[in-house]
DNA sequence: CTACAATAGTTGTTAGTACAATGATAAATA
DNA sequence: TATTTATCATTGTACTAACAACTATTGTAG
């Protein structure tokens, strides 16, 4: 079972991926942009976005370089604790969220179009029901 | 609900991972070994193995040369088809994946050691009734 | 038979990821 | 206050993966 979930997620990851090579967004990157607009304008930490994905900080780092150079993102040096960082996405990232929501959302209604909605709900309920990270 | 499909995938193979970590096998190579073995012996072209894994042929061409260097498989031209070639798993090999499985699978019962027998079939169900590749 | 297309694999290149080491600041402790 | 320890982030390195270009062999059409 635990190799049909990573194959199926591989599967979707590839889809996604797929759809988001236009905007020249890797998957990481988009999921990184996704949760600073999540933030609503509150300061995310480079901490506080890893905790949310797949990686290490290390690489939270660099996924954050290629959205600086793409214009998505802001960083500064957080003033209350100079260690820190607080990263903001900005109008331009917000946009570019803005165009690629419609496409995805096909694209996720595509890849889960066998399903009913009440078989949604239970394959959720199932993947929440296993031990989290 | 791709999304957590996708991250529960990502976790799951994050454990899987470490789990072959000290046979010094990665995930894939594991994958292609389980796969090569699963033919009972019949020869398996890049092609047919390919098809049965998330990658491109070009990177289990890489693989298969790393399960090589370990004396895991053999790789020899098929004669009808000099295009082709056959690959098979090596006396190592199986050995390897056999002192594999058990710890394999006590990862894997970890990992969904949350879920009831029946929830498991559930879930099962529901995966597969996803449109596949 | 020759030329062109299709098939099966490999190699090159670039981007992405894992893991360890480092740097910089802050907190704790002696 | 000086020293050690912990926290937050970045950088180095080696490995893995995606995509395109290339080689070799086979199939096909003129």
């Amino acid at each position: 079972m635990v190799v049909r979930v990573m194959k199926r997620g591989n599967v979707f990851a590839e889809h996604i991926g797929n759809t988001l090579q236009p905007f020249g967004l890797s998957l990481q990157q988009f999921n990184v942009l996704r949760i600073l607009r999540g933030r609503n304008g509150a300061a995310a930490s480079l901490e506080s976005i890893t905790d949310d994905m797949i990686h290490s900080m290390s690489n939270t780092s660099r996924i954050v370089d290629k959205l600086l150079e793409k214009g998505c993102v802001e960083r500064t040096v957080c003033p209350e604790n100079r260690r820190k960082v607080n990263i903001f996405i900005t109008q331009r990232g917000l946009k570019l969220l803005e165009k690629i929501d419609t496409v995805i959302d096909h694209t996720e209604k595509t890849l889960t179009a066998s399903l009913s909605k009440n078989e949604m709900e239970q394959l959720l309920r199932l993947l929440n029901k296993l031990t989290s990270k």
